[in-house]
DNA sequence: GGCCAGGTGGAAA
DNA sequence: TTTCCACATGGC
C-alpha cells in the first residue's frame, strides 16, 4: 500500500462521523482506519491524531469535499438554539461532519432504512453492493452501489434475498422511476428546499423522513430536519416534557422554526448524542440532565 | 419470545 | 383532519 497523504481537518472526528448513522458502507480495517468508496473511487482514510486525516494519494480533493472539511463547524454550532442538552450534544459530537454523499446511493440506502437499525441498514447496503454492484479490483470486498438502471432490471425476489423485506418493492419501483427519468435526481439540485422535498416524495416508499435525510446528506440542504423515532423522542423530552397531544405536525413545525439555517446539523448532533446515551436518558426530565 | 428498529401508504374514524 | 395498521427482517 502506498503511503497515505495528510490533509488538514480541524475539527474532524472520522470515526464518529462514519458511525453517526448517515453513511453505511465504510469498513473498519484491523490496522486502523477505514476503506470505502467515494462515488466510484476507492479510498483509505486514517485518523491518527487531532486536526488531520491521511488519505489515499490522489484522493485529497475528493475526500475533502466528501467529508465536508470546508464546513465551518464553529459558526454552525454557534447558530444552534441555547439549551443544556444542545450544549452537551455539541461537545459530544465535536468534529462530526455532515458529509456529501452521491445522490442515488444516499436516497436508495435511506429508502431501505425504514424500521431498521443502523447495523441492519449496513447489512442490506453491503448485500446490494455485493449482489448487484461492480467489484473494485484490488479493493475487495468493496463494490460500487448499484445504479438505478441495474436495480431496475432486478426482480423483487432478488432484492428480498438481500434482506430488504417489504422495502424491496419500493426500492425496485423507485429505481425504475429514476432510471426512466420520471424523477430527475440531478435536476432536483436546482429546486428550493420545499420543491425538492416534494419532488423526492413522489418516489414510492419515500416520505418526508427519507426525503429529508437525502436532502441533508446528499443535497447539502443543511436546514433539512429529518424526524425519526429517535429525534421525535428527543424533541418531546427536551422541548415538550409533560405536554400532551403534541402531534407530529406540531413537532415538524417546531423543528422547522427552532433550529435555524443549520438545523440539519443540530438534528444530527442530537440524534448521535441521544443514541450514545443510556436508554434511560430519554426518559429523564430535562431538569435532571 | 416479545420488543423494537433513522417510515410509508392506505383505510378507517 | 387525525389515527390506525400492515408491511419483513434481525438482534437482543
Amino acid at each position: 500500500m502506498t503511503d497515505l497523504v495528510p490533509i488538514p481537518a480541524l475539527p474532524f472526528d472520522l470515526q464518529q462521523t462514519l458511525d453517526s448513522g448517515q453513511v453505511f458502507h465504510w469498513v473498519a480495517e484491523e490496522r486502523g482506519g477505514y476503506r470505502g468508496l467515494i462515488g466510484e473511487t476507492p479510498v483509505r482514510v486514517v485518523q491518527r491524531r487531532e486536526g488531520e486525516i491521511l488519505v489515499t494519494p490522489g484522493a485529497e480533493a475528493l475526500a475533502g469535499r466528501y467529508f465536508a472539511l470546508d464546513h465551518d463547524l464553529e459558526s454552525i454550532c454557534a447558530s444552534f438554539p441555547e439549551s443544556p442538552a444542545m450544549t452537551e450534544a455539541v461537545a459530544f459530537c465535536r468534529g462530526v461532519r455532515i458529509i456529501r454523499q452521491p445522490l442515488w446511493e444516499c436516497l436508495a440506502t435511506f429508502l431501505t432504512s425504514s424500521m431498521k437499525q443502523v447495523s441492519h441498514i449496513r447489512q442490506m447496503s453491503q448485500a446490494l453492493r455485493q449482489r448487484f454492484g461492480e467489484r473494485v479490483p484490488g479493493w475487495e470486498p468493496l463494490a460500487l452501489y448499484p445504479a438505478p438502471e441495474r436495480l431496475a432490471k432486478a426482480s423483487e425476489a432478488e432484492l428480498r434475498a438481500c434482506g430488504l423485506g417489504f422495502r424491496a418493492k419500493n426500492l425496485l419501483a423507485t429505481a425504475r422511476a429514476v432510471a426512466e427519468g420520471v424523477v430527475d435526481l440531478e435536476a432536483i439540485r436546482a429546486l428550493d428546499d420545499a420543491a425538492a422535498l416534494a419532488e423526492l416524495c413522489r418516489l414510492p416508499g419515500v416520505g418526508p423522513k427519507i426525503a429529508n435525510c437525502t436532502l441533508l446528506f446528499a443535497y447539502e440542504r443543511l436546514r433539512a430536519f429529518p424526524i425519526d423515532v429517535w429525534i421525535e423522542r428527543v424533541l418531546r423530552r427536551l422541548y415538550f416534557a409533560r405536554k400532551r397531544n403534541v402531534t407530529p405536525a406540531r413537532l415538524r413545525e417546531f423543528a422547522a422554526h427552532s433550529f435555524g439555517p443549520y438545523g440539519g446539523y443540530a438534528q444530527q448532533y442530537l440524534f448521535h448524542y441521544a443514541r450514545s446515551r443510556p436508554r434511560s436518558w430519554l426518559h429523564e426530565s430535562p431538569g435532571e440532565i
